[in-house]
DNA sequence: ATTTTTGCAAATGATTTGCAGTCCC
DNA sequence: GGGACTGCAAATCATTTGCAAAAAT
Protein backbone atom coordinates (compact mmCIF):
# COMPACT_ATOMS: atom_id res chain seq x y z
CA UNK A 1 0.00 0.00 0.00
CA UNK A 2 2.60 2.65 0.89
CA UNK A 3 4.93 0.86 -1.61
CA UNK A 4 2.42 1.55 -4.55
CA UNK A 5 1.95 5.09 -2.54
CA UNK A 6 5.21 6.03 -3.05
CA UNK A 7 5.91 4.79 -6.81
CA UNK A 8 2.62 6.33 -7.83
CA UNK A 9 4.04 10.11 -6.12
CA UNK A 10 7.30 9.23 -7.95
CA UNK A 11 6.09 9.17 -11.17
CA UNK A 12 3.71 11.67 -11.18
CA UNK A 13 6.62 13.54 -10.19
CA UNK A 14 9.16 13.09 -12.84
CA UNK A 15 7.26 14.52 -15.67
CA UNK A 16 8.12 17.91 -14.35
CA UNK A 17 10.98 17.06 -11.66
CA UNK A 18 13.74 14.98 -10.70
CA UNK A 19 13.79 12.18 -9.33
CA UNK A 20 16.66 12.12 -6.74
CA UNK A 21 17.72 10.21 -3.80
CA UNK A 22 16.47 12.85 -1.22
CA UNK A 23 12.95 13.13 -2.51
CA UNK A 24 12.71 9.36 -2.94
CA UNK A 25 13.39 9.44 0.85
CA UNK A 26 11.17 11.73 2.01
CA UNK A 27 8.03 10.35 -0.09
CA UNK A 28 8.74 7.22 1.49
CA UNK A 29 8.65 9.18 4.93
CA UNK A 30 5.31 10.79 4.28
CA UNK A 31 4.13 7.73 3.12
CA UNK A 32 4.50 5.93 6.18
CA UNK A 33 3.51 8.43 8.02
CA UNK A 34 0.18 7.52 9.76
CA UNK A 35 -2.84 9.89 9.13
CA UNK A 36 -1.33 13.46 8.97
CA UNK A 37 1.88 14.58 10.48
CA UNK A 38 3.66 17.81 10.80
CA UNK A 39 6.94 19.06 9.19
CA UNK A 40 8.43 18.34 12.28
CA UNK A 41 7.56 14.61 12.20
CA UNK A 42 9.24 14.11 9.04
CA UNK A 43 12.05 16.20 10.11
CA UNK A 44 12.91 13.66 13.31
CA UNK A 45 12.83 10.26 10.90
CA UNK A 46 14.57 12.14 7.97
CA UNK A 47 18.53 11.37 9.34
CA UNK A 48 21.26 12.01 6.41
CA UNK A 49 18.80 14.52 4.47
CA UNK A 50 18.98 18.60 5.25
CA UNK A 51 16.73 20.15 7.17
CA UNK A 52 15.79 22.31 4.21
CA UNK A 53 15.67 19.65 1.77
CA UNK A 54 12.81 18.45 3.71
CA UNK A 55 10.55 21.38 3.83
CA UNK A 56 11.44 22.08 -0.13
CA UNK A 57 9.89 18.59 -0.93
CA UNK A 58 6.92 19.02 1.46
CA UNK A 59 5.88 21.94 -0.16
CA UNK A 60 6.84 20.69 -3.85
CA UNK A 61 4.61 17.87 -3.29
CA UNK A 62 1.87 19.99 -2.14
CA UNK A 63 2.25 22.35 -5.39
CA UNK A 64 2.10 18.88 -6.78
CA UNK A 65 -1.26 18.30 -5.31
CA UNK A 66 0.31 14.99 -4.01
CA UNK A 67 -0.33 15.88 -0.31
CA UNK A 68 -2.80 17.87 1.49
CA UNK A 69 -2.73 20.44 3.80
CA UNK A 70 -5.20 19.48 6.84
CA UNK A 71 -6.28 22.66 9.38
CA UNK A 72 -6.13 21.57 12.87
CA UNK A 73 -8.80 23.01 15.16
CA UNK A 74 -6.19 25.66 16.60
CA UNK A 75 -4.73 27.03 13.46
CA UNK A 76 -1.73 24.74 13.15
CA UNK A 77 -1.06 22.81 9.73
CA UNK A 78 -0.54 19.19 9.15
CA UNK A 79 -0.14 17.46 5.87
CA UNK A 80 -1.34 14.23 4.75
CA UNK A 81 -1.34 12.48 1.41
CA UNK A 82 -3.61 13.02 -0.76
CA UNK A 83 -6.16 10.77 -2.52
CA UNK A 84 -8.79 12.77 -4.08
CA UNK A 85 -8.56 15.84 -5.59
CA UNK A 86 -11.31 17.96 -4.00
CA UNK A 87 -11.86 16.79 -0.53
CA UNK A 88 -12.20 18.11 3.11
CA UNK A 89 -11.15 16.17 6.54
CA UNK A 90 -12.71 15.49 9.56
CA UNK A 91 -10.30 15.21 11.91
CA UNK A 92 -10.65 13.29 15.70
CA UNK A 93 -9.67 15.43 18.53
CA UNK A 94 -8.64 13.03 20.63
CA UNK A 95 -6.35 10.14 18.36
CA UNK A 96 -6.21 12.48 15.20
CA UNK A 97 -7.54 9.93 13.25
CA UNK A 98 -9.01 11.85 9.47
CA UNK A 99 -11.76 10.95 7.89
CA UNK A 100 -11.96 12.31 4.22
CA UNK A 101 -15.26 13.20 2.92
CA UNK A 102 -15.99 14.45 -0.75
CA UNK A 103 -19.63 15.43 -0.90
CA UNK A 104 -20.02 19.21 0.37
CA UNK A 105 -22.92 20.27 -0.38
CA UNK A 106 -22.09 24.07 -0.17
CA UNK A 107 -23.36 25.05 -3.91
CA UNK A 108 -26.80 26.38 -2.28
CA UNK A 109 -24.72 28.26 0.38
CA UNK A 110 -22.65 29.96 -2.26
CA UNK A 111 -25.07 30.85 -4.20
CA UNK A 112 -27.17 32.71 -1.89
CA UNK A 113 -23.54 34.58 -0.23
CA UNK A 114 -22.46 35.43 -4.16
CA UNK A 115 -25.78 37.29 -4.84
CA UNK A 116 -26.27 38.89 -1.36
CA UNK A 117 -22.95 40.07 -1.34
CA UNK A 118 -21.70 40.73 -4.87
CA UNK A 119 -18.96 38.37 -4.48
CA UNK A 120 -17.64 35.68 -7.05
CA UNK A 121 -16.85 32.40 -4.71
CA UNK A 122 -13.40 30.30 -6.00
CA UNK A 123 -12.93 28.19 -2.95
CA UNK A 124 -13.33 27.69 0.85
CA UNK A 125 -11.81 26.04 3.50
CA UNK A 126 -13.99 23.44 5.37
CA UNK A 127 -13.12 21.18 8.25
CA UNK A 128 -14.93 19.55 10.67
CA UNK A 129 -14.11 18.41 14.45
CA UNK A 130 -14.76 16.02 16.62
CA UNK A 131 -14.81 12.89 18.13
CA UNK A 132 -14.44 9.28 16.07
CA UNK A 133 -16.26 6.19 16.75
CA UNK A 134 -13.48 5.32 19.09
CA UNK A 135 -13.17 8.07 21.11
CA UNK A 136 -16.43 8.77 21.70
CA UNK A 137 -16.45 5.75 23.89
CA UNK A 138 -13.69 6.63 25.72
CA UNK A 139 -13.44 10.13 26.71
CA UNK A 140 -15.30 10.92 29.41
CA UNK A 141 -18.06 12.72 28.85
CA UNK A 142 -17.83 15.82 30.85
CA UNK A 143 -14.84 16.48 28.23
CA UNK A 144 -17.10 18.25 25.83
CA UNK A 145 -15.70 21.95 25.12
CA UNK A 146 -17.23 23.23 22.13
CA UNK A 147 -14.73 25.31 20.70
CA UNK A 148 -15.96 26.56 17.44
CA UNK A 149 -12.30 28.73 15.80
CA UNK A 150 -14.21 30.46 13.37
CA UNK B 1 -17.35 53.68 16.16
CA UNK B 2 -13.90 52.75 16.65
CA UNK B 3 -14.53 54.41 20.13
CA UNK B 4 -17.54 52.01 21.15
CA UNK B 5 -15.98 49.08 20.24
CA UNK B 6 -13.38 50.24 22.09
CA UNK B 7 -15.35 50.54 25.56
CA UNK B 8 -17.30 47.90 24.55
CA UNK B 9 -14.78 45.64 24.51
CA UNK B 10 -12.84 46.92 27.71
CA UNK B 11 -16.63 46.99 29.65
CA UNK B 12 -16.16 43.50 28.43
CA UNK B 13 -13.08 42.60 29.54
CA UNK B 14 -13.03 44.25 33.48
CA UNK B 15 -14.95 41.88 34.96
CA UNK B 16 -12.37 39.05 34.53
CA UNK B 17 -9.19 41.27 33.87
CA UNK B 18 -7.22 44.30 35.16
CA UNK B 19 -8.17 47.41 32.61
CA UNK B 20 -4.32 48.60 31.82
CA UNK B 21 -2.72 51.30 29.81
CA UNK B 22 -1.40 48.57 27.40
CA UNK B 23 -4.65 46.86 27.08
CA UNK B 24 -6.47 50.20 26.59
CA UNK B 25 -3.57 51.18 23.88
CA UNK B 26 -3.51 47.45 21.91
CA UNK B 27 -7.35 47.25 22.07
CA UNK B 28 -7.37 51.22 20.48
CA UNK B 29 -5.46 49.29 17.77
CA UNK B 30 -7.47 46.32 16.93
CA UNK B 31 -10.51 48.37 16.46
CA UNK B 32 -8.81 50.75 14.39
CA UNK B 33 -7.72 48.26 11.90
CA UNK B 34 -9.24 48.39 8.18
CA UNK B 35 -10.87 44.58 8.14
CA UNK B 36 -8.60 41.72 9.19
CA UNK B 37 -4.92 41.72 10.93
CA UNK B 38 -1.78 40.33 11.62
CA UNK B 39 -0.26 40.24 14.67
CA UNK B 40 2.75 42.20 13.23
CA UNK B 41 0.19 44.75 12.17
CA UNK B 42 -0.39 45.65 15.44
CA UNK B 43 3.08 45.47 16.57
CA UNK B 44 4.32 47.83 14.03
CA UNK B 45 2.01 50.80 15.68
CA UNK B 46 2.60 49.60 19.40
CA UNK B 47 5.58 51.75 20.25
CA UNK B 48 6.12 51.96 23.72
CA UNK B 49 4.25 48.62 24.36
CA UNK B 50 6.43 45.52 24.88
CA UNK B 51 5.84 42.79 21.83
CA UNK B 52 5.34 39.84 24.51
CA UNK B 53 2.11 42.33 25.77
CA UNK B 54 1.06 42.71 22.35
CA UNK B 55 0.92 38.65 21.97
CA UNK B 56 -0.28 38.28 25.61
CA UNK B 57 -3.26 40.71 25.02
CA UNK B 58 -4.36 39.35 21.62
CA UNK B 59 -4.59 36.01 23.38
CA UNK B 60 -6.53 36.92 26.09
CA UNK B 61 -8.99 38.93 23.52
CA UNK B 62 -9.53 35.83 21.59
CA UNK B 63 -9.99 33.90 24.82
CA UNK B 64 -12.43 36.14 25.28
CA UNK B 65 -14.49 35.54 22.32
CA UNK B 66 -13.53 39.82 21.79
CA UNK B 67 -11.31 38.81 18.36
CA UNK B 68 -11.67 36.21 16.19
CA UNK B 69 -9.26 34.18 13.83
CA UNK B 70 -9.40 34.50 10.24
CA UNK B 71 -8.37 32.30 8.06
CA UNK B 72 -6.63 32.82 5.00
CA UNK B 73 -6.25 31.03 1.95
CA UNK B 74 -2.28 29.95 2.51
CA UNK B 75 -3.02 28.88 5.66
CA UNK B 76 -1.92 32.14 7.51
CA UNK B 77 -3.93 33.51 10.70
CA UNK B 78 -5.11 37.19 10.79
CA UNK B 79 -7.34 38.30 13.46
CA UNK B 80 -10.48 40.62 13.50
CA UNK B 81 -12.61 42.24 15.87
CA UNK B 82 -15.71 39.54 16.65
CA UNK B 83 -19.46 40.98 15.83
CA UNK B 84 -21.28 37.97 16.31
CA UNK B 85 -20.81 34.71 18.16
CA UNK B 86 -20.97 32.26 15.46
CA UNK B 87 -20.02 33.34 12.22
CA UNK B 88 -18.01 32.60 9.24
CA UNK B 89 -15.97 34.87 6.70
CA UNK B 90 -15.84 35.48 3.00
CA UNK B 91 -12.59 36.82 2.32
CA UNK B 92 -11.40 39.07 -1.33
CA UNK B 93 -8.31 37.92 -2.14
CA UNK B 94 -7.25 41.25 -4.09
CA UNK B 95 -8.48 43.64 -1.40
CA UNK B 96 -8.93 41.94 1.66
CA UNK B 97 -12.06 42.93 2.50
CA UNK B 98 -14.25 40.94 4.50
CA UNK B 99 -17.86 39.91 4.80
CA UNK B 100 -19.24 38.17 7.75
CA UNK B 101 -22.23 36.07 7.49
CA UNK B 102 -23.88 33.90 9.75
CA UNK B 103 -26.15 31.27 8.16
CA UNK B 104 -23.77 28.14 7.96
CA UNK B 105 -26.17 25.72 6.68
CA UNK B 106 -24.40 23.20 7.46
CA UNK B 107 -26.88 21.25 9.75
CA UNK B 108 -28.04 18.53 7.20
CA UNK B 109 -24.16 18.18 6.02
CA UNK B 110 -23.27 17.42 9.41
CA UNK B 111 -26.10 15.12 10.31
CA UNK B 112 -25.23 13.05 7.18
CA UNK B 113 -21.58 12.92 7.91
CA UNK B 114 -22.33 11.50 11.25
CA UNK B 115 -24.38 8.69 10.56
CA UNK B 116 -21.88 7.70 8.05
CA UNK B 117 -18.28 7.93 9.94
CA UNK B 118 -19.76 7.39 13.54
CA UNK B 119 -18.17 11.02 14.70
CA UNK B 120 -19.60 13.11 16.88
CA UNK B 121 -19.14 16.65 15.10
CA UNK B 122 -18.56 19.57 17.36
CA UNK B 123 -16.85 22.20 15.43
CA UNK B 124 -15.47 23.25 11.91
CA UNK B 125 -13.59 25.96 10.01
CA UNK B 126 -15.67 27.46 7.19
CA UNK B 127 -14.40 29.99 4.96
CA UNK B 128 -15.01 31.58 1.48
CA UNK B 129 -12.60 32.87 -0.49
CA UNK B 130 -13.02 35.02 -3.73
CA UNK B 131 -13.02 38.18 -5.29
CA UNK B 132 -15.77 41.08 -4.20
CA UNK B 133 -17.62 43.34 -6.10
CA UNK B 134 -15.67 46.03 -6.77
CA UNK B 135 -12.53 44.04 -7.45
CA UNK B 136 -14.25 41.53 -9.76
CA UNK B 137 -14.53 44.56 -12.05
CA UNK B 138 -10.94 45.53 -11.51
CA UNK B 139 -9.02 42.41 -11.97
CA UNK B 140 -8.43 40.76 -15.50
CA UNK B 141 -10.19 38.23 -15.88
CA UNK B 142 -7.23 36.24 -17.34
CA UNK B 143 -5.95 35.60 -13.12
CA UNK B 144 -8.94 33.32 -12.41
CA UNK B 145 -6.80 30.71 -10.61
CA UNK B 146 -8.61 28.19 -8.97
CA UNK B 147 -6.89 27.35 -5.58
CA UNK B 148 -8.77 25.07 -3.83
CA UNK B 149 -6.65 25.06 -0.14
CA UNK B 150 -8.43 21.50 1.45
C1' DA C 1 -1.19 44.94 50.53
C1' DT C 2 -1.64 41.71 47.31
C1' DT C 3 -2.01 39.97 42.90
C1' DT C 4 -1.80 40.83 38.16
C1' DT C 5 0.46 42.70 34.46
C1' DT C 6 4.40 44.66 32.09
C1' DG C 7 8.76 45.41 29.62
C1' DC C 8 12.86 43.70 28.53
C1' DA C 9 16.04 40.68 26.70
C1' DA C 10 17.15 36.17 25.99
C1' DA C 11 15.46 31.65 24.57
C1' DT C 12 13.03 28.97 21.56
C1' DG C 13 11.10 27.21 17.39
C1' DA C 14 10.06 27.21 12.64
C1' DT C 15 11.24 28.25 8.11
C1' DT C 16 14.24 30.42 4.59
C1' DT C 17 18.38 31.66 2.21
C1' DG C 18 23.06 31.82 0.13
C1' DC C 19 26.21 29.15 -1.89
C1' DA C 20 29.63 25.79 -3.27
C1' DG C 21 29.48 21.17 -4.40
C1' DT C 22 26.82 17.19 -6.34
C1' DC C 23 23.68 14.73 -8.96
C1' DC C 24 20.33 13.75 -12.57
C1' DC C 25 19.04 13.53 -17.33
C1' DG D 1 27.64 19.52 -19.80
C1' DG D 2 24.46 22.22 -17.72
C1' DG D 3 20.74 23.14 -15.13
C1' DA D 4 18.35 21.23 -11.09
C1' DC D 5 18.96 19.81 -6.56
C1' DT D 6 21.35 19.20 -2.07
C1' DG D 7 23.43 19.90 2.47
C1' DC D 8 25.13 22.93 5.52
C1' DA D 9 25.22 26.71 8.49
C1' DA D 10 23.80 31.16 9.13
C1' DA D 11 20.02 34.35 8.79
C1' DT D 12 15.44 35.52 9.42
C1' DC D 13 11.04 35.67 11.49
C1' DA D 14 7.50 34.58 14.86
C1' DT D 15 6.37 33.56 19.40
C1' DT D 16 7.35 32.42 24.26
C1' DT D 17 9.50 32.69 28.74
C1' DG D 18 11.78 34.21 33.09
C1' DC D 19 11.99 37.69 36.11
C1' DA D 20 12.30 41.89 38.70
C1' DA D 21 9.87 46.24 38.58
C1' DA D 22 5.47 48.67 38.12
C1' DA D 23 0.66 49.15 38.18
C1' DA D 24 -4.11 47.94 39.27
C1' DT D 25 -7.67 46.77 42.54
Amino acid sequence: MAQSTVSTMLHRLETRHRITVSRIAVIGLVASMPGHFSVEDVLAQSRGIGRATVFRTLKLLVDEGLICRVLLEDGRLHYRVSHDTHHHHLVCKECGAVEDFTTCDLEGLIAGLSVRTGFDITSHWLEFYGLCRTCRETVPASRNAILTPS
